[in-house]
DNA sequence: TTATTATATGCATAAAAGTGCATATATGAA
DNA sequence: TTCATATATGCACTTTTATGCATATAATAA
């Protein structure tokens, strides 16, 4: 399509293809559950994917405007951000109301990832390879 | 990713790839605006798209589950097909909230579009060539 | 400094998606 | 039947996307 001022539509398209791939979407859907910063190896963990992928997948989902990031020391934290308009608010409710148990192990593991926390932050690197991919 | 049968989200990602598009993005749109059954050639005047990709993007919502189509002599009618969970639900709702004047150069020839139909139905054929493409 | 570790990215390749053109199908009209 | 018209689709080509591997960057530890 030719693009012109008064379809700038991209935005908004991008969004969409952001969350249309498996590993983002999984990725959206894990930071939603958690609540909180995660990780890239959290992520990793929990995803059970290469990190070099996560850490891709997730720079995408940061251009889209879907997530934020925050350095702590090595650590790279990823957090849902939050929804700036009605569009953005739908689009995460509608991820948050797919049906939980296409993602349950995903989230089991981030569950017990979680728990190697030491005082609420993740002083471990990828446990994927020991956990058995 | 490799697939498995507790990871079946396939059907959600591919709701978000059918919505990754432009032309597709205006389609559903136009018909969440519409309100009513539109026939390919008032979408393709609307959208003043040509006629086979317009035809090629509803069938790919088609496939998506967003869009039904009812056949009417020559003429193929689609409309919005209601959402069948919370999921398509919200994302309904997404594209309806994205703000209108994105789309309102479309929205307008719509509205010219269905002024030229006989008893409620569409009676003539592409239109786009004689509207100065 | 040097080594280690968490994360990011360039390159290469394969698969998927977008789209114009020509053509096919299907329905109704003549 | 033959023609016209609304819609669909196969083919070819280009662009985009996904992803593995190797390597780079950045921060901490030794």
């Amino acid at each position: 399509m030719h693009k012109s001022a008064y379809m700038n539509m991209d935005k908004h398209v991008d969004i969409f293809k952001a969350l249309s791939d498996n590993t983002r979407l999984r990725i959206m859907r894990l930071l939603i559950h958690a609540g909180r910063e995660l990780c890239v190896c959290e992520i990793t963990d929990s995803l059970q994917e290469s990190h070099y992928n996560v850490s891709r997948q997730l720079k995408e989902l940061k251009i889209a405007g879907l997530v934020r990031e925050q350095k702590a020391g090595r650590w790279v934290l990823y957090s849902i951000l939050k929804a700036k308009d009605k569009f953005q608010k739908f689009i995460l409710h509608a991820v948050e109301n797919i049906p939980e148990d296409i993602f349950i192990t995903d989230l089991q593991r981030l569950k017990i990832r979680l728990s190697l926390r030491k005082d609420g932050k993740c002083v471990i690197g990828l446990k994927s390879k020991e956990w058995g991919k």
